[in-house]
DNA sequence: CTTTTTGCAAACTGTTTGCATTGTG
DNA sequence: CACAATGCAAACAGTTTGCAAAAAG
């Protein structure tokens, strides 16, 4: 399962104790973490571990392609170590919550289907679908007794 | 074609210079404005107008369902006053440019076909449907001299 | 005349950066 | 040992907020 350490090794990334931490966290977790969060669980295992350094080394991921930021409207992104495998997100409007699903049909081939000019000369590289919605929690006469959960 | 303010003085909306103004720069223009972007416009036929109301009126907008926020990535979110025809997003990786393209298929449809433990009990309000890639500006050995357009 | 909306400035969140220090390869 | 990665603190962008003054209905 973890292979995110494998695979950096493999790529010649010079590893450091901070960043050996980070790539645990995110790849044991199946959530979808922000910054801060990230940082705070790393923090656990590496007090004094900084913040600059945790945005520096997701910020690296991210263009390394190993893990996706998933941007959720005004807060704060989430790091989805989940790159590998092609997905969508549902994200609760209430919370911020994202989960994973996975596609029933490949978006990219519905853009295939465009006609040239309706796509502006772009170049058309990925498909990012996100399904907004409540989670349980956060749904009216959910679980949770009474009003929505606190956004976080 | 300017049915936005029509709509919002059928709704009682309470309205002054400034509310007009924005409305009428959100209307006139086919593209999609970062907040500064309608507030630069707005300030040219009304010099006074203050950011924090630019801001205060396109959430109420967004609130109203009036217009769409669009969020890329970590620049500032875009204002699409299309909001009473369904498209999706075709987002400039290089500049942030964000162009509407018509949808093909359903993607709400898509995901009616997802089995309800799939969706970890999610009520599913809406579908976003972003697609990422270069403008031709922003191409390689596109219409510019040489190297991409400086992302803005 | 009451209630909303404005403008200002200051607060705020999430993120990035400059630079001396540390640690890896 | 050279050079890249860290930590810190300060800068930063975009956005929100508190409150007195102005304007709408």
């Amino acid at each position: 399962m973890s292979d995110l350490l494998e695979r950096l090794r493999g790529r010649g990334w010079r590893m450091t104790s901070q960043r050996r931490v980070v790539a645990e966290v995110l790849d044991g977790e199946h959530v979808h973490l922000t910054a801060d969060e990230v940082h705070a669980r790393a923090a656990e295992r590496l007090p004094e571990i900084s913040r600059a350094t945790v945005y520096n080394i997701l910020g690296e991921l991210g263009r390394l392609g190993e893990v996706v930021e998933v941007s959720v409207h005004g807060r704060a992104k989430r790091y989805d170590p989940n790159a590998h495998h092609p997905h969508q997100h549902l994200v609760c409007s209430g919370c911020g919550t994202v989960r994973d699903v996975h596609p029933t049909g490949d978006p990219v081939a519905a853009l295939a289907d465009l006609p040239a000019e309706d796509r502006f000369g772009f170049t058309v590289a990925e498909a990012e679908v996100t399904y907004w919605g409540l989670c349980p929690e956060c749904a009216p006469g959910g679980p949770a007794p009474g009003a929505p959960n606190p956004p976080r």
